[in-house]
DNA sequence: CCCTAGCTTGTAAGCGCTTACACTTCCAAG
DNA sequence: CTTGGAAGTGTAAGCGCTTACAAGCTAGGG
């Protein structure tokens, strides 16, 4: 078997109280012990067993993330902000992810799983009230980033904000006829983004009209997806009065509704305008404008909260809320500098 | 403090042995009793403690990954594969990532602490002699994905048929100087693709030109970025005889290549034809020719490797290699269909 | 020379679970 | 009526570590 305390303990001749000391940084052991117990140590290449360590210490250096659909390179950026900020700490990273909406809960409930790790982050999952009750119960520590919930200390965007951001660019460009691309009503970010679009449209003295906005529904991924955005801008687009901008609460979606744009004869940005959200990474090379959430930023400050918890678990819930950028690109009318991406001819 | 086996054994009027065979589905308990404690379990919300079942059990339901560059697409793509393979077993997944090489040691080191995890998958890292022997005495099991050491299972691609393939194209085009934009000499990958080119070359008759080759070195992420793939064609075209059609060893390289080469006046095809490797997500969009290494397969395959492998500590060492596959599009002159691209004006 | 304070080290009791082994029933076969 | 075996359950010994408490030792003060 691996090497245990006990074999470092009897070819130093000290006790297994003393290894453990010198490998806890214990001030009260002498030089010579200390170093002839890490000489031996090295000799057999010890190692403390992780779950041993855990169990004693009545607590664990890992953190769990939720993480549902991996395939999206909003979490990338954002798991990249937690483990730069997580290697300044010497917490570990489970993550738990899912293809779909559907397993959800129960990597949930996996990642709470007792002595697994000190806390959990869950991303991007609205919580239903029962199931918030359910995780409150287990009184552990839980950072909701991407979604929010009153219970539940939190790390998200502002929404609404950036889909006013967006429709009064739009109405600013001079359009009267702005249209929405939404995802499935069931996803928390689109309804706020279309609140915010609705207010905008409100506050300049237009009324929300219906035939304007298409959601997308019984699509995968909530309808986040190129698809289901080409879709909907079909359908937009064979409607009698048809915009002269969309508003796409999210740049995956509306990739798919240029390409269905430019198909159907409509060229962007001339006949069209389009303002995403999310700004992924293509969106740059495809001149998209678009909503940038600071995903670095959050994934930093959704484990600074995490840790925060974990050391405080009494005090009261806090809510951190970032504002999106706007980032004006090719597709709202700007004159691209970057080299890939061309007008029309 | 939380609730116990032996909170439940109290209760359910039975002994923690019995509570603890109904929790691993030991048959022998009668149906009477396992109904008991899984009511009082349930009313008590009791979880099995994690650490404490792996430290009894001597064995844990985790793995490690340890991952360079998570900003990578390459990775997050491979890392779906793995969840989903993951996720039909049991097993959860730590994720080990670092900015730079230069933590990475430490990264491995501390994934394969006892304990911790079951296995581990080390992603494209070279891994030096010394530290092949060291992690060998270790005697964990290790799968090393993205690059090869004859002492550990491996997952990888064929870089040099890579290579080959790419320059091969070029070739047929027509174009006989043939330039290089390699990453870092260190990186193995990269230098695996430049043999496969000098050899294509070879075949074709061609002498290897050092003065069509240019190596990004000295610059962060080993070469491999936009900046550098910028500055090296700038570097390329700047030279007497330029190259008429250029290899670029990676994505990304090729992107900044091609708005350097667009930047001096060139027209990428119709003056200079591109080749990348690797076939990022943007390049789909961009429309740049290139090599795609089937990730999502090798992220599969890397976990049924892993988990094989400690399933039989003592077979044979074995190695997959999968062959990457060619996509021809706009930047290797063949005509786009996508809406993105449109040709120069 | 004794006593005490301050270091250093050891002893042992957990942490929460698994599991080999032992024990008690109960029932069918002899 | 024994007896043997199967079924159901309990006892207790770990798994490898941490840590409160106790004990041994040294040196300085009175």
């Amino acid at each position: 078997m691996a090497i245990t305390i006990y074999d470092i303990a009897n070819r130093a001749n000290v006790s297994i109280a003393t290894v453990s000391r010198v490998f806890n940084n214990h001030e009260r052991v002498s030089e010579g012990t200390r170093n002839r117990v890490l000489a031996v140590a090295k000799e057999l290449g010890y190692q403390p067993h992780a779950s041993a360590q855990s169990l004693a210490r009545q607590k664990t250096n890992l953190v769990s993330a939720v993480v549902p659909m991996l395939t999206n390179y909003f979490f990338l950026e954002v798991l990249r902000g937690l483990q730069d900020r997580l290697a300044e700490t010497g917490y570990d990273l489970i993550v738990y992810s899912t293809r779909t909406m559907e397993g959800i809960d129960d990597q949930i409930d996996r990642s709470l799983q007792r002595g697994r790790s000190a806390g959990v982050l869950i991303f991007s999952t609205p919580i239903t009230l029962s199931k918030a009750r359910e995780l409150k119960k287990t009184n552990r520590p839980i950072v909701l980033v991407d979604s929010f919930n009153s219970l539940f200390d939190s790390v998200s965007i502002d929404n609404e904000q950036g889909g006013r951001m967006a429709t009064r660019l739009l109405l600013e460009k001079g359009c009267s006829r702005i249209g929405l691309i939404a995802a499935d009503p069931d996803s928390e970010p689109s309804r706020r983004r279309q609140l915010g679009y609705e207010q905008a449209l409100l506050d300049a003295g237009l009324s929300y009209r219906e035939d304007l906005v298409v959601h997308c529904v019984g699509e995968p991924d909530h309808g986040f997806n190129e698809d289901a955005g080409d879709r909907a801008m079909t359908e937009l687009l064979s409607r009698p009065d048809p915009p002269d901008a969309v508003f796409v609460v999210s740049d995956v979606q509306a990739l798919g509704a240029i390409r269905a744009a430019r198909r159907m004869g409509k060229r962007v940005p001339e006949d069209l305008l389009i303002v995403g959200f999310d700004d992924i990474q293509i969106s740059r090379y495809v001149g998209l404008t678009t909503l940038r959430q600071p995903r670095y930023e959050m994934g930093r400050s959704a484990i600074d909260r995490l840790l925060t918890r974990i050391a405080h678990p009494n005090e009261p819930v806090s809510h951190t809320v970032f504002t999106p950028e706007l980032l004006r690109r090719y597709t709202c009318g700007t004159t691209m500098q970057n080299g890939y991406v061309r007008p029309q001819s």
